[in-house]
RNA sequence: GCGAGCGUAGUGUAGCGGUUAUCACCGAGCGUUGCCAACGCUUGAACCCGGAUUCAAAUUCCGGCGCUCGCACCA
């Protein structure tokens, strides 16, 4: 019986031995938060980032970018980062317990979010605010503690303060222009980005659960608030997810449910969310992950962002607990509006033609800029506009307008001009809602390598496997001379070096030791098949092929074994 | 950030004032072997960093860095 710690030490030994993951600048005394991926764990991550693509892609109205990770500061301060990012800490002088400052003076000030941080620090002081843990009132001086990796833009002095994006969404915010351009302004449509997002976190903890760079893959998917939002869910018929409903909404505990029945139900709040929420579990079952360990919980309303109108949260299971591994949320038009605000842009709405265009017919009293002007000197502005704003125009002259400054002025008949207004207006600019699934790619890739490992004896020794899909495996096949003579190993080079040739093959050689250690060695690193070239291959070329989760060998020949592995079908042999 | 424990080959470890730093797996080479970590021979590889105490430090002390756990923070 091995305990969940010895687990995880045993897998990370085994990611450390094999070159797949690993903690970063060891040789400098290594940096906390800070991974790399090896020559075997690159691939891996290359691969579950290319199954990632390949999903949201194959939809067809999502398109692929990519965005610098230094982001000005005026960017991070639109969206809301550099406020929730700065947050000010304050330490108890009596027991040392650290608390967010603005935790501690909510109840008295209405947006403790906004305060510097002396004025925190005057709050705790006049109020005698208690510290939670040991209920003296003794702060240190707040300070601020920024999750965000500045720097500056620009090599000699000056410049301009920007960070490490946090995360990757922003860019698909702001080229979110561009991107309606390409889809012809025809929502709903999406982009997605794949890449690094940064961190400064006070205390890494948990391996690579949580880093301090690290690998995201985020998807913005823009649609109409007020269109149909209905999709397909049949393809989920029968499948029933696990699901942690806000308790708020009155359903208690974890239960099992269709994709379906959870919208009907309103546990779910939105079509698009489920689908979303579908679609990502389908993903990772692709690459996979034990369905079982697998759940969604969703927000409570006091912990969603205040924008947001339905957030679920998709764990997995592994050796550390359920992990937030994916985070759909329904974030409405919040980030675009507040890039539009910051910049006073006219480019991030789309447009929206009204089902029966409005006609427009009116008589307007116009005002005469050259009488008005000289008039009312600094009002002409008021009244141009209050005139504008006139629903009933005037029976007769002169008469009474008021103007938005409180006071009135008397408006002669030569001032205003009473023209015919005709216009269609054929539909409106509007903010697009969001609908924003956001993976942390390194914490679904530990836990795929969790859901896979396996550790069982083979003749009384520890024998470890990585049962790792054909998708994602770093390596498809192995190559296998039995003994490196005979010729063995030049038909095993010869077949390494063909399939290579294959598309998106992944091939090596070995032939070092006995077979049975690179059996062994292959096994832990999760490469499904292995070819073996034995002397039988020299006398009519055909070679074995050992299947890793239960080590059955067949034999066949070198073409169908490239047509098999090809097609991925290799497995309809047995 | 605080507190506690820990840091020895690629991995897992023993040693706890004086050893040529233990053992196993591991890696490389050669030989043998007709398919699952076989065997033999050869060989590779470590005391986290810096300072102090001492005739002598992997071992004691101090500082740093890192790891694990708890609190806090964070998702």
């Amino acid at each position: 019986m091995t305990t969940e710690g010895e687990r995880v030490n045993s897998l990370m030994s085994l990611l450390k031995r094999r070159g797949m993951i690993f903690p970063a600048f060891s040789i400098h005394g290594g940096v906390a938060g800070l991974f790399d991926y090896g020559p075997v764990g690159g691939r891996l991550l290359r691969k579950v980032q290319q199954e990632w693509r390949e999903h949201w892609l194959s939809k067809g109205n999502i398109v692929e970018i990519d965005s610098p990770t230094i982001t000005p500061d005026s960017v991070l301060a639109a969206s809301g980062h550099i406020s929730a990012f700065n947050d000010h800490a304050s330490e108890c002088n009596a027991c040392n317990a650290i608390f967010r400052s603005d935790h501690l003076v909510e109840e008295f000030h209405q947006n403790p979010d906004s305060l510097s941080g002396p004025d925190l620090d005057a709050i705790l002081t006049t109020n005698n605010v208690a510290c939670p843990s040991c209920k003296e009132s003794d702060w240190l001086a707040s300070r601020p503690m920024n999750l965000m990796f500045g720097t500056r833009i620009g090599a000699t002095r000056g410049g301009r303060q920007a960070y490490m994006r946090p995360e990757t969404a922003q860019g698909m915010f702001l080229t979110y222009p561009m991107i309606q351009r390409h889809f012809r302004n025809r929502l709903p449509f999406g982009a997605i980005q794949v890449g690094k997002g940064y961190r400064n976190e006070i205390s890494p903890r948990q391996g690579m659960i949580r880093q301090r760079e690290f690998n995201m893959a985020e998807l913005e998917y823009f649609i109409d608030p007020e269109t149909d939002a209905s999709h397909d869910f049949t393809k989920w018929d029968g499948i029933e997810f696990n699901l942690i409903p806000d308790p708020a909404g009155g359903q208690q505990n974890e239960t099992k449910m269709g994709i379906s029945a959870a919208l009907n139900e309103n546990i779910i709040r939105h079509p698009t969310v489920a689908f979303f929420m579908a679609e990502t579990f389908d993903f990772l079952i692709n690459i996979g992950a034990n369905p079982e360990k697998i759940r969604f919980r969703q927000h409570e309303s006091d912990e969603m962002a205040h924008y947001a109108t339905d957030c679920w949260d998709l764990e997995m299971l592994g050796s550390y607990g359920w992990i937030e591994c994916v985070g759909i949320a329904h974030r409405g038009c919040y980030d675009l509006g507040a890039h539009e605000e910051a910049t006073n842009s006219k480019e991030l709405r789309a447009w929206r033609e009204f089902a029966e265009p409005i006609e427009i017919d009116k008589e307007v009293a116009a005002a005469v800029g050259a009488v008005i002007g000289p008039a009312f000197r600094q009002q002409a502005g008021l009244v141009t506009q209050a005139l504008s704003e006139l629903n009933d125009l005037p029976s007769a002259f002169p008469f009474d307008l008021n103007l938005s400054d409180g006071t009135t002025v008397s408006i002669e008949e030569n001032m205003v001009e009473i023209k015919r207004v005709q216009e269609t207006i054929r539909g409106e600019w509007f903010l697009p809602h969001v609908v924003e699934p956001a993976f942390g790619l390194d914490r679904i890739i530990w836990h795929i390598l969790d859901h896979g490992y396996e550790m069982t004896e083979k003749e009384g020794e520890e024998y470890l496997i990585l049962h790792l899909t054909e998708s994602v495996a770093p390596y498809e096949v192995v190559v296998l001379p039995l003994f490196e003579k005979d010729g063995m190993d030049e038909v095993a080079n010869q077949i390494q070096r063909d399939l290579l040739k294959l598309n998106g093959i992944g091939v090596y050689y070995d032939g070092s030791k006995s077979i049975g250690r690179r059996y062994a060695r292959a096994d832990e690193i999760g490469v499904p098949w292995a070819i073996t070239v034995d002397h039988t291959t020299i006398e009519d070329g055909t070679v074995t092929i050992r299947r890793r989760d239960d080590q059955l060998q067949i034999r066949i020949s070198q073409d169908d074994l490239a047509q098999h592995l090809q097609n991925g079908t290799l497995g309809s042999l047995y």
